[in-house]
DNA sequence: CTTTATCATCGTAATATTGCAATATCACTT
DNA sequence: AAGTGATATTGCAATATTACGATGATAAAG
């Protein structure tokens, strides 16, 4: 065993896991920084500014890119990373709602 | 090699993914759900209601007790998992706080 | 003191993630 | 067509995570 158990969960809970897990490594929650920072969606330079070589920080792109948080042309010399800024906004909605409704009620000890 | 490179992070962007790793996977999105919908606070119910064996029901406990959500008396026959309502607002507060700057600029495409 | 119920911990197997070197691809230039 | 620059893919090693059975610890009940 090691793998999620995927069928016990809701296509929410599911949703939250696979959005958190964009931002559960430093190195992505950097890049994405990066990325909104810049007017113009420099690529390359990700590499230098995060510090991980160009394979590791292709691959975490992938994984903030497989959460449909990146938009832009993919094809060319330049690449063109953008943010999703509906996605993003779809996400941060999401995490609100969750972080709300869990703050509900609890036992006060 | 396996282990994620800390050094070349900043503090915030490592606390960010630390929180974020607590909701990276549906168990514990779904027991922190849970935990925050009984006012009582009722802790073997966790197993039965996610489906999970006990052990593993524990080890996602302590990874949301890590990150210092989870308050409460830890001793006794019946332990009561409680919410840190004060952290979890932090919390919210600190993905609320990276997701606005996030979305600042971006070229629109 | 023994039993029982409730959790935590240990040990282990299966799988996923992280990171990099080497290589491939792809568009543009010359 | 060959070269160049930018990014993706592959393959691999190291480590982390997920999950569970077995076992240990502790408090309440008998």
């Amino acid at each position: 065993m090691g793998a999620t158990k995927l069928s016990i969960h809701t296509r929410e809970q599911i949703e939250m896991a696979q959005f958190a897990k964009v931002f559960a490594h430093p190195a992505r929650v950097s890049i994405l920084q990066y990325i909104a920072s810049q007017d113009s969606c420099i690529c390359g330079d990700i590499v230098d500014k995060v510090g991980l070589s160009q394979p590791t920080i292709s691959q975490h792109l992938q994984v903030i890119n497989a959460a449909g948080l990146l938009k832009g042309s993919f094809k060319g010399k330049t690449i063109c990373y953008c943010l999703n800024v509906e996605k993003f906004r779809q996400m941060q909605e999401l995490f609100n709602s969750y972080f709300n409704k869990t703050v509900a009620s609890c036992c006060n000890i």
